[in-house]
RNA sequence: GGCUCCAUCGUCUAACGGUUAGGACAGGGGCUUCUCAAGCCUCUAAUCGGAGUUCGAUUCUCCGUGGAGUCACCA
């Protein structure tokens, strides 16, 4: 097989899209998987719609969701860009030069024309064409024009555009997922190529560099499909071979249409502002249309890499259960190590981040979903809450047990050494051998023990929040819940 | 509306033409248990409809139906 070059060629309109990412996840999967290379190209040939920091924004997401690409603009430590690879520039704006010479071999050949129709008449002839219900498309007034009019009129200054002459026929291509589609050129518009501000439309710069950075694998949404016949004839219009075509099923909001800023969160950033670890995210993303199969829901990136099948992916459009991403980031969090979980919910914690922050951080990992959440989990750890004294109480048992049952946990932990105080598995321990040995129940021990410590009705193992507060505070809130209810 | 694509539990999905149609999320029940979380067990829940091919269709073909995408000097 020839070398897999694949590439992801985002416009920077905005903050990265939920679907680039799932497209980059399938390119770079693809790549990797035939050891060929994964390129970015920015497509800014609008330039009414860039909005600055967009590609800087997009190599941020690439770099949080460890994935990297082989070609393409690159972020320099100091915020400056640079490119790498050898079929540069990866920036369409700086290709204009390439554009224009291919779009003057289109006229030369015949197989494109200069038109001067004003966006005013176009309209006009849409709205005729709608009311009589017909395939809206140039009606090619400026194809009957001689080339010594033509000529004329553009040295004169008049603003045009190039569009290209659509072939009779028909457009066959087999889609790598879909399989074979065909199009009737009747319905294929002579769309415009060359734009009046002399940039080029997507058609042309796609095609002429798919071509010239040698890719062989094209993957998109499924919103391009019917634009493929024009970048096909735009291939065999230059004599150049068609690269393999894979349109991804979109990714659907809960109204089923084409997920957009309405019905959800199409950022990238905005799932990470919102507490998701990228792994987590990689995972749910990557695996929505296509599934390596076999019962198991978590998957490495590695292992996606291994896997990928690009026949094997879905045709049918998914819409995101965010209910079982929630369980997926809680999957991953549950697996962090201590200093990962500091590491990454550091940014979303408002208290300084001390030892106790940290144990604290570990024991609540696997009681959020989200790194949000930790913040208000943290609370009852730094600080004690004030809580009504009866919850201290277990329900089968009263106060006066409660109290004298903390009574006697007051006095054994004073006893506990430092070694104990370091391992919650010691401390458990520690705390279930005097329950037996004094012939005493879990419950009426253990209940306000643990809401003495914590403060809440609902929280972690008395041990584990021992653990994290540490004797001197634990003794400390110990005395607080005596007396409390013994007043 | 034209064209194109798509169709398995509510959602994400699995199933060489032969399975009691499997798994996961969510929901219900239970176990465990000092509470919550986690874990384990369990229940509810799907092949859009109709023809055809076949000994046998979720799977192949056709026709419906439904949904989506697209019809710009945006990508």
């Amino acid at each position: 097989m020839a070398v897999v070059r694949t590439r992801l060629a985002p416009s920077p309109t905005g903050k990265m899209h939920i679907g680039t990412l799932r497209t980059a996840l399938f390119d770079y999967f693809l790549a990797k998987q035939n050891g060929g290379k994964f390129i970015i190209r920015i497509e800014d040939t609008d330039q009414g719609r860039s909005v600055p920091g967009a590609v800087e924004n997009l190599l941020e997401m690439f770099e949080a969701v460890n994935i990297s690409h082989d070609e393409g603009p690159f972020l320099n430590d100091d915020g400056t860009m640079a490119e790498k690879g050898d079929f540069g520039p990866y920036v369409q704006s700086d290709r204009l030069d390439i554009y224009k010479t291919h779009a003057d071999e289109l006229v030369a050949k015949g197989f494109a024309y200069p038109c001067f129709c004003s966006a005013d008449r176009l309209e006009e002839m849409r709205k005729a064409q709608v009311a009589v219900k017909q395939t809206t498309k140039y009606d090619r007034k400026c194809l009957s024009l001689t080339a010594a009019e033509a000529r004329e009129r553009i040295d004169a200054g008049e603003p045009h555009v190039i569009r290209i002459k659509i072939p009779e026929g028909k457009t066959e291509f087999d889609d790598a997922i879909r399989g074979h589609v065909v199009f009737d050129h009747r319905e294929v518009d002579d769309c415009i190529i060359m734009k009046t501000d002399g940039f080029p439309t997507y058609y042309l710069a796609a095609a002429v560099d798919d071509h010239l950075m040698q890719i062989s694998h094209i993957l998109r949404g499924e919103e391009w499909v019917s634009s493929t016949p024009k970048s096909i004839i735009l291939f065999k219009m230059f004599g150049w071979d068609v690269p393999i075509f894979a349109h991804l099923p979109l990714l659907l909001g809960p109204d089923k249409k084409k997920l957009s800023k309405r019905t959800g969160d199409t950022a990238v950033e905005e799932y990470f502002k919102h507490g998701y670890l990228a792994e987590a995210l990689v995972n749910f993303v990557g695996t929505l249309g296509f599934n390596p199969s076999g019962d198991r829901e978590i998957f490495t990136i590695d292992e996606l890499v291994e896997s990928f099948d690009l026949h094997k992916v879905n045709s049918g459009g998914a819409i995101l259960n965010m209910e079982k991403l929630d369980w997926m980031n809680k999957q991953y969090l549950m697996a962090l190590s201590m200093e990962d979980v500091t590491l990454r919910a550091t940014p979303f914690v408002s208290v300084e981040i001390t030892d106790l922050v940290e144990r604290a951080l570990f024991i609540e990992r696997s009681r959020v979903s989200r790194l949000t959440e930790f913040n208000d989990a943290l609370k009852p750890y730094v600080e004690l809450q004030t809580y009504d004294p009866a919850i201290l109480v277990w329900k089968k048992a009263d106060a006066a047990d409660s109290c004298a049952q903390l009574e006697r946990m007051f006095a054994l932990i004073q006893t506990f050494d430092d070694a104990t105080f370091n391992a919650v598995d010691l401390l458990e321990s520690a705390v279930k051998e005097y329950i037996t040995r004094e012939g005493l129940q879990n419950g009426n021990v253990l209940w306000p023990l643990r809401v003495a410590l914590s403060g809440q009705e609902k929280s972690a193992t008395p041990f584990e929040t021992l653990w994290v507060l540490g004797k001197e505070t634990s003794l400390d809130r110990l005395r607080y819940a005596i007396t409390a209810l013994k007043t």
